[in-house]
RNA sequence: GGACAAUUAGCUCAGUUGGUUAGAGCGCACGAUUCACAUUCGUGAGGUCACAGGUUCGAGUCCUGUAUUGUCCACCA
């Protein structure tokens, strides 16, 4: 007999191979054909699930994905719809990169050691070694998903997939290549596009610096080598005879001739009214440079990717932006340049969000899609209503960003992703500059037409580590080395370029007739975080090459906080390992602990004492469940005293009263989650299920006024309402019940949800 | 500077077409218990639903404004 209180432990690995041996979660399984012919409900049900870094182990955001997805796939299936949850996981390019080189530098190496290839090959062992993490954790949690169409972001047909919406995209002459200053991390080595750049406030000094016959104020003195005008605003009435004029100033580096330009863009009331223009080192700068360059000098490069300042900078380069920045100073003030300093003053630097150190704007031809078309197509979808957001507001943050994104930069200089389909013919390209590491591990770099003086281009490619391209180079796309005499582009594609693609790449490449089947998809669930980065381009493209919207329905989940709601992390020590959890206190625990009273949109915090809450409700499910079992097994004869003398006319009311409430229940539970309202099912089915069924219903059988097989019937209802939620111990009951052949489907996870 | 949210019990939060006496978990107080479950059961305390107006027969719920908190975006060198 079942034992008195629920061993989850004992339970969850054996219940999960039991529905992985009836093919539970692939919609084409023999008991799943058996459920839909039974029901005859001809919908379809898909979710992709958000594919997590592969090598990552997982966090309480996964567990909160995973309960969420898996509760709604679970009662669509026993709806009888035609359900599928296709799992998957990321590259996670830079994310993955930026691990790996942790490891190397642990090891005392660093990524410029290794050619582009060894490396890709070094990180993609390191990538399989972990990737089952993530997996086996997934499978863990109770996900019903559907395994048999399991998909890699770096899978071959994916990548070639990947690789056609790209060059579709070029033809339809929405991708273009420029030469446009860039968020560039010299710490990460990669450009970055403007969603992966941070703001942070910082205290900052202003430097007043005597500019010919001006003063001006300026945060960065360092990069004053790469001036190449002054501008002022054309009504500021200070300044109306300088503009036009070229200005004689006194540099560190000697006297130079500046341009004085008029543009609204500055400010008078700021500092002195008299702005330097660097377009190469600020993107204002860069902006005001275009609208006035028939006039002006071509820019100058003053930093270089490594942060550090060039050989424009005469004594300073090889100097870090910051440590230049003392000296230049210094050398202004001996030279009585340096006119006033204001320490009080405050701005907003852009810094890395990947690792946090400063972003340098910096000039480099890059690969860029042009969004306009593609986000007027998702603001007219969200007009139609053809996809909703479900999330506290979070479709207005969308619709906001649809209107005003920039051009979407997808080059990266990293080596762990998708190669850019880009080839340059070596005879026209010989200015390329072009870094490789030589058989005796050295590290060559140079113009490609003096390096093939020395170097044959076999030992070049085969040691390739980095290509930098002019943005006049001749370059042709194509999946495949088009001749003899090309050289690939080292970049990469921005990891979310290949993830925006997901949804219809996934079902393209997966069994015959999936995407006619499962396209476009019913439901995508994941964190409101990434609504900008992910679901935002997933609507993008899926639109663009599908005419569909990937999914009718957006459902965000809010962040987990710790139980006085603040934002887990590390240094705080706050951290909810679920794994932990899911051991503790079994995965039912901690799933109805994150989705019970949860909220579309809205953080949600958790503590222990809610785990253990929900713990709880798991054992009272069981014991509940092995009462009812005992009792039905115990003689007839025990209470047949009781069962004599009861008011025949109470029995029959409490009997309609139960079979009513049951009803009742079934369809509020039914319509919280039809319309994606799982907190509050949740809610309903947790209160309803031990206030009213135990306390109430349970104690009028003791008592003889509900009879055995009614209370039977309440009971396997309630398993059927709580297995979306908690579906091991719901499962692991439902086969006690089934041994004793009180119920007639074998498997919970594939019956008939009640009413249906 | 702009946008989007949130504000309900000591704490964390539900409460979605406006409708009896506003709910849960944790915590608290008192009590019970060999009879499924101490991972239990019973009883109880605790709320002018941020504030101020408005609409309505009726407002936690709708409207306007204010305050506070949080998030996102932009930004002046």
């Amino acid at each position: 007999m079942l034992d008195k209180q629920y061993q989850a432990q004992v339970h969850e690995k054996n219940i999960y191979q039991l529905w992985l041996k009836h093919d539970c979660f692939n919609p084409d399984s023999e008991i799943n054909q058996k459920l839909r012919a039974k029901i005859k409900n001809n919908d379809a049900f898909t979710i992709i699930m958000p594919p997590p870094n592969a090598n990552d182990p997982l966090h309480v955001g996964h567990a909160m994905f995973v309960s969420l997805e898996d509760s709604m796939v679970r009662f669509a299936r026993m709806q009888g719809k035609d359900t599928t949850w296709i799992p998957g996981t990321d590259h996670a390019g830079i994310e993955t990169q930026f691990v790996f080189e942790k490891k190397l530098k642990k090891d005392g190496q660093s990524r410029f050691n290794f050619d582009r290839d060894t490396l890709y090959q070094m990180i993609w062992e390191y990538v399989k070694t972990n990737s089952d993490i993530a997996v086996d954790q997934i499978k863990q949690l109770g996900a019903s998903a559907d395994w048999s169409r399991f998909k890699f972001t770096l899978d071959k047909d994916i990548v070639d997939s990947v690789l056609n919406t790209f060059i579709q995209m070029n033809q339809d002459q929405l991708i273009y290549r420029t030469n446009r200053l860039v968020n560039y991390c010299p710490k990460c080595g990669t450009a970055f596009s403007n969603l992966e750049v941070n703001h942070q406030e910082q205290d900052s000094t202003l430097y007043y610096i005597k500019y010919g016959p001006f003063v001006l104020a300026t945060t960065r003195p360092e990069t004053k080598f790469g001036d190449t005008a002054l501008a002022v605003h054309p009504e500021d009435k200070r300044y109306q005879k300088y503009i036009g004029q070229d200005i004689e100033i006194e540099d560190l580096l000697g006297t130079r001739k500046l341009r004085v330009i008029a543009d609204t863009f500055v400010d008078p009331e700021f500092g002195t009214g008299v702005v330097k223009i660097t377009p190469y080192h600020d993107f204002n700068d860069f902006e005001a440079w275009q609208r006035h360059k028939d006039e002006l000098p071509p820019p100058i490069q003053t930093i270089d990717f490594n942060g550090k300042l060039t050989t424009i900078a005469g004594p300073y380069a090889g100097l870090k932006a910051l440590v230049a920045r003392e000296q230049v100073v210094k050398d202004l003030e001996s030279k009585g340049l340096l006119v006033k300093v204001d320490k009080n003053y405050h701005n907003n630097i852009s810094v890395c969000y990947r690792c946090s150190n400063p972003i340098e704007p910096l000039p480099l031809p890059q690969f860029y899609i042009k969004v306009k078309s593609l986000t007027q197509a998702v603001l007219k979808k969200l007009d139609q209503k053809e996809v909703k957001v479900l999330g506290a507001g979070h479709d207005k943050i969308l619709r906001h960003w649809l209107k005003q994104l920039e051009d979407w930069n997808i080059s990266r200089q990293i080596v762990w992703g998708i190669r850019l389909p880009i080839w340059y013919e070596v005879d026209k390209n010989h200015d390329m500059m072009v870094t490789f590491i030589k058989a005796d591990k050295s590290r060559v770099s140079g113009p490609l037409g003096e390096l093939l003086q020395i170097h044959s281009l076999q030992e070049i490619e085969s040691g390739l580590q980095n290509i930098s391209a002019s943005v006049t180079a001749e370059y042709i796309i194509s999946k495949t080395k088009p001749g003899e005499n090309y050289l690939q582009e080292t970049d990469t594609f921005d990891t979310w370029f290949s993830s925006s693609q997901w949804p219809f790449v996934t079902l393209m490449n997966n069994q015959e007739g999936d995407f006619q089947r499962f396209y476009p998809t019913t439901i995508m669930e994941t964190a409101y975080d990434i609504l900008m980065f992910w679901v935002m381009r997933m609507l993008m493209m899926g639109i663009y090459k599908t005419g569909q919207v990937p999914f009718s329905t957006v459902y965000l989940h809010g962040l987990i906080r710790d139980s006085k709601g603040q934002k887990m992390s590390k240094s705080k020590g706050n951290v909810v390992n679920p794994m932990e959890i899911s051991e503790k206190y079994g995965t039912d625990a901690l799933r109805m602990a994150l989705i019970i009273r949860s909220s579309p949109g809205l953080d949600k915090s958790v503590s222990e004492g809610d785990f253990k809450a929900m713990r709880n409700f798991t054992n009272k499910i069981w014991n509940a469940s092995r009462f009812i079992l005992l009792n039905k097994e115990a003689a007839v004869g025990e209470n047949k005293e009781t069962l004599e003398n009861i008011d025949e006319s109470i029995k029959k009311s409490k009997e309609l009263v139960f079979k009513e409430k049951l009803t009742q229940i079934t369809q509020e539970i039914t319509r919280n989650l039809n319309a994606l309202q799982l907190g509050i099912a949740a809610d309903t089915v947790y209160n309803e299920f031990w206030h009213w069924f135990c306390d109430e219903c349970i104690e009028d059988a003791k008592k003889g006024f509900i009879d055995q097989e009614l209370i039977i019937n309440g009971l396997v209802i309630f398993l059927k309402l709580l297995h979306p939620f908690m579906p091991f111990v719901t499962e692991a009951l439902w086969q006690e019940l089934y041994q004793q052949n009180l119920v007639s489907d074998s498997i919970l996870a594939s019956s008939p949800w009640p009413l249906s």
